[in-house]
DNA sequence: ATTACTAGGTTCCGAGTAA
DNA sequence: TTTACTCGGAACCTAGTAA
C-alpha cells in the first residue's frame, strides 16, 4: 500500500464509522473525493486485495467496511500527530493586578452563552491577569486549537470578539486563555478564565506563578 | 498542492520541530523518507513556491523552517483524525457485585504508584464491576489510549500487569477501566476505579446502570 | 443503475550529471 | 561535498465502454 492512499482511507473511515458498514457506490465516493469513478473502484480493489477493507458488490452498488489493518494504519497516523501536538507545552508566568475590566466582560449573558458552548462551562465573573513571555505565549496559543466567539452589540456599546484557548490550569483546573480582538496588552499579558474563582481556589496573590497546559 | 504531500509535511515537522529550524540537506531528508535526492530537492523548491516552508539554501545543505500556512494543514488533518478517534464513545452497563479483590489489589504500593503516574490519581481501594455488552466493550477499549501498569512480586504472591483505560465515569467523574493481565471475566464484564468511592459518589446499588465515556 | 476493463494521456520519480 | 536540471520510464488517472 502506497502510505499516501491514507487520505482515501481517512474519507472511508468517516463515512463509514471506524466499525460500522455501509451500503455506497464507487460513484458516490468518486463524488466525495472529486476523483474518477474508475479510480474508485481500482483502489477499492486494490484496498480490498491488501487487506484493508471488506468489500462485497450488490446489485445498487457495494457495501463497504474498514478492516483492522486500516483501523491500525490510521491509528499510527493519529498516534505521529498526537506526538508533533501532544507534547503538552506548559507556559508560566506572573499574576499581575487586573483592570476589573474583565469581571465586566464576563457579565455579559452573550459571551457567557458562548462560552458555555465552546469551552463547557461559563465563566466565574472575573480574568487572571498573568505576565508572560510574549515569545513564549504565541509558540504556547499556536499549538492549541483555536476558538472564536465573536462580538456583539448592546444599546450601550459594542463588545469586540475574542479568540479563546482551551488550557488545563495549575495541572488541574480546566480553564481557558482568551485573547481580545482588540486589547491593551500583546501577548505580554494574558487573560485567563474558568468556572470557579481561580484567586481562592488557588489561594493566590499578585505576583505569584501560575503554570498553565 | 498536492493532498497527499501532507506526509512529507509531517515528516518535517517531526524533524524541524513545530517551531524551530534545521539544517539539513535534501540527500538525508531522502534517506530519512526513502526517496530520492531528487525529488527531495524537488518537492522542497514546491513547498516553499507555496509558502509552505522557508528555505535557504546554505555552503552545506539548507536551512528549513516551517510556515504557518503548514501547521495549519498538519493542524486540520490532526482534527480530522480527532473527530474520527475522539467520537466519545460510551459504554454503558449494570453495576454488579464484585468479588472483594479489587480493594485488595488496589492497596498493593506498587500498583498505586503507577496508578498515580499513569492517570494521575490513586485510586480508592475498590473497583467497580460493571456487565456490560462484551463486543461494545472491545469497540470502546480499542478508541482509547492503552496504559500498562506492569506486574510485581512480593514475598507472599506475584501480581500480574493491567491494562488501563482512562475514562471519565457518569459523566463527571475521572477513572479508568482496568483489565487485569489474568482475569476471570472476559469484556463482557468490566471493573473499573476511581479517586473517591464510586458507589458512595454515585449513590449506586447493584443493578443500577452506569455509563462511562 | 451499477462495477470494472482497456487504452491513452498526464504526472511523478529518480539516474545521470552540471554547477 | 552540496542543489537542482534533463529526460526516459514507471505509476497513475480517467474517458469510453462492456457486462
Amino acid at each position: 500500500m502506497n502510505e499516501k492512499d491514507h487520505y482515501f482511507l481517512l474519507y472511508l473511515a468517516r463515512n463509514i464509522g471506524f466499525h460500522g458498514t455501509m451500503e455506497t457506490s464507487t460513484g458516490k465516493i468518486a463524488k466525495g473525493l472529486d476523483i474518477s469513478q474508475q479510480t474508485v473502484s481500482r483502489k477499492l480493489l486494490e484496498f480490498a486485495e491488501e487487506g484493508l477493507i471488506i468489500r462485497s458488490v450488490t446489485s445498487t452498488g457495494m457495501k463497504l467496511a474498514l478492516a483492522e489493518k486500516s483501523r491500525e494504519k490510521l491509528r499510527t497516523l493519529y498516534g505521529e500527530l498526537q506526538t508533533l501536538f501532544g507534547k503538552q507545552l506548559t507556559l508560566s508566568g506572573i499574576l499581575k493586578d487586573g483592570l476589573g475590566e474583565g469581571r465586566f466582560y464576563m457579565s455579559q449573558e452573550q459571551y457567557k452563552k458562548q462560552f458555555q458552548s465552546f469551552l463547557g462551562f461559563v465563566p466565574y465573573q472575573g480574568t487572571l491577569n498573568i505576565s508572560v513571555d510574549k515569545d513564549a505565549a504565541v509558540a504556547f496559543v499556536a499549538t492549541k486549537k483555536q476558538l472564536y466567539i465573536t462580538g456583539f452589540s448592546t444599546k450601550e456599546r459594542t463588545f469586540g470578539g475574542l479568540k479563546c484557548y482551551s488550557v488545563l490550569i495549575a495541572k488541574k483546573i480546566p480553564g481557558a486563555v482568551i485573547v481580545p480582538d482588540r486589547t491593551a496588552h500583546t501577548l505580554e499579558t494574558i487573560e485567563l478564565i474558568a468556572a470557579v474563582n481561580l484567586r481562592e481556589m488557588l489561594e493566590l496573590e499578585n505576583g505569584k506563578k501560575i503554570t498553565v497546559q
